[in-house]
DNA sequence: CGGGCTGTTGACGCCTTCTTGACGCGGGCG
DNA sequence: CGCCCGCGTCAAGAAGGCGTCAACAGCCCG
C-alpha cells in the first residue's frame, strides 16, 4: 500500500486530506509541525510527501530541506501563496509539485498519482529467487545453476516464472495452461509434463526425484524454494 | 546538453519558450503539430517535452498517448484551461505536470528543472561501460575497441545503447524495436538480426560465436560485460 | 552528377523449439 | 487381482526463428 505523509497544521485540511486518501486506499500519516513531520518521515519512511509550507514552528523550506538531506521521496507542496518566486523557491528546494490553496481535491489527488506514478519503476524491481541449487532472476531473465548459466526456452522460462512467482504454492494446471499457452489449452494437460520435465532436467540435481518442482497429482504444480 | 521538445502551435509562444530555454542552455526542438511532435520525438528523443494541448490536428492527449506507448520522458503539459477535470485527464494520461495558461516563464522553467531533476538519476549515472573487448562511452556517444575507433551508424548506435544500459539483463525483443524503431515497428524482428550482427561484425572478437551480445532465442537479446 | 553510406527488404540454409504420438509405470478402485 | 487414469519419458516431424549474404533505394557529400 502507498504510504502518504500529510504536513499541515490546518487541522480541518489535514482531516479533509486524510479521509479522502484513506478513502482512496493510501495509509495516511499525518503531521502537524515541521519537527513531527522529520521525526515520521524518519520512522516511517512515505512513498509521497504532502507538505503545506505555513508550518508553525519550521520554515516548510527547512522541512523540505530536511527531507532531502536523505530521501528522493516526491514531496509535493501546497501553499496559500501564488507569487511565482515562492514556487519557483520550492521547485528548486526540491519539490515535485507545487499546488495554490484553495485546490480542488480532485486535482490534487490527480498530481498525487503523478508524483507516486514516476517514482514507480524503481520501487517496482523484482526479486531473485534463491534454491539450494539454482537462482532465478526474474528481472534479468536469467537462470544459474552451480556457477553456470542455464539456457531456457521461451515456454521453459514463462512455465518456471509463473510458478517461482507463487513459492510454496500450489499453482492449479488450468491456471498454468492459462497462463502460459493461453485460456484455449486449458485442457491441454500433456503440455505441462513435457515442459515440467524439462525445467526438471535442467535445474533439479535428481530429475527422477524432484524436490523444487513438485507434482501434486491431479491438482497442479509447486515451486518449493 | 539537454534536450526539450516544445510542441505548440502558437508559433509566437513557441518561438518565446525557445528563446527563453536556449537562453538557459537548453537544446531545443520545436514542432507545430502533433504529428510532427511524435515524429521529433522520435528520431531525437527529448530529455523533457512541453506539450501544448490545443495543437490543430491531433488532440494532446493523443500525442501524450503517443508518447506514452513507448517513452517515460517525463511530459509537462500546456493549456488554457483549468477546469479540474481537464487536468485530472491528462495527469492521469500521463503527464508530470499542467500549467495554465498564461503562465509565468520564471514557473514553468522551475517546474521544468524539478520534472528534469527527477529523472536524472536513471539518466545519468552510466557514462562508460567497458568490457574485455571494447568501451562504450555514453555520454560522448563513442565506441572504442583495442585502442581505436569504432564507427557505428545511428541505427547501430541506438541499439548498441538500449542494451548497454541495462548491463546483464534480457531485453525482449519489442523492446528493443519499440525504443529503435519506434512503436509501429514493435514485429519486426528481422531489423534486429540485421542490426544485431552488424555489431557483432564491429565489437566481437569471433562474430559467430558472441560473448558480449547474446541471443536468447525467441526472447531478446542480451548484453555482457 | 556520381559515389559512398545507410536503412530496408528478400532469399536461403541451419538449427532450435514446439507439438504430437507412443509407451511404460504406478496407484487407486472396482 | 486386473483395469484405468494420470504421470513421466522418449522420439520424430513440422514450424518458425536465427544468422548470413546480397540487392536496392534514398540521402548527403563531394
Amino acid at each position: 500500500m502507498t504510504r502518504v505523509l500529510v504536513v499541515d497544521d490546518d487541522r480541518a485540511l489535514a482531516r479533509a486530506l486524510s479521509i479522502n486518501l484513506k478513502a482512496r486506499g493510501y495509509d495516511v500519516d499525518v503531521a502537524l509541525t515541521g519537527a513531527e513531520a522529520l521525526a515520521s518521515a524518519s520512522s516511517r519512511p512515505p512513498d509521497v510527501v504532502v507538505l503545506d509550507l505555513g508550518l508553525p514552528d519550521l520554515d516548510g523550506l527547512q522541512v523540505l530541506q530536511g527531507l532531502r538531506g536523505w530521501t528522493n521521496v516526491p514531496v509535493l507542496v501546497l501553499s496559500a501563496r501564488e507569487e511565482q518566486a515562492e514556487k519557483v523557491a520550492a521547485l528548486d528546494a526540491g519539490a515535485d509539485d507545487y499546488v495554490t490553496k484553495p485546490f480542488g481535491m480532485d486535482e490534487l489527488l490527480a498530481r498525487l498519482r503523478a508524483a507516486v506514478r514516476r517514482t514507480a519503476p524503481t520501487a517496482g524491481d523484482l526479486p531473485i529467487v534463491v534454491t539450494g541449487d539454482f537462482t532465478v532472476d526474474l528481472a534479468a531473465r536469467r537462470v544459474t545453476r552451480a556457477g553456470g548459466e542455464v539456457r531456457l526456452t521461451p515456454t521453459e522460462w514463462h512455465l518456471l516464472e509463473v510458478l517461482v512467482r507463487s513459492p510454496g504454492r500450489l499453482v492449479a494446471q488450468k491456471q498454468l495452461l492459462q497462463e502460459v499457452w493461453g485460456p484455449a489449452y486449458e485442457t491441454e494437460s500433456h503440455y505441462l509434463r513435457v515442459y515440467i520435465a524439462q525445467l526438471r532436467r535442467k535445474l533439479e540435481p535428481d530429475p527422477a526425484h524432484p524436490v523444487h518442482l513438485l507434482t501434486e497429482p491431479g491438482m497442479g504444480y509447486r515451486f518449493e524454494p
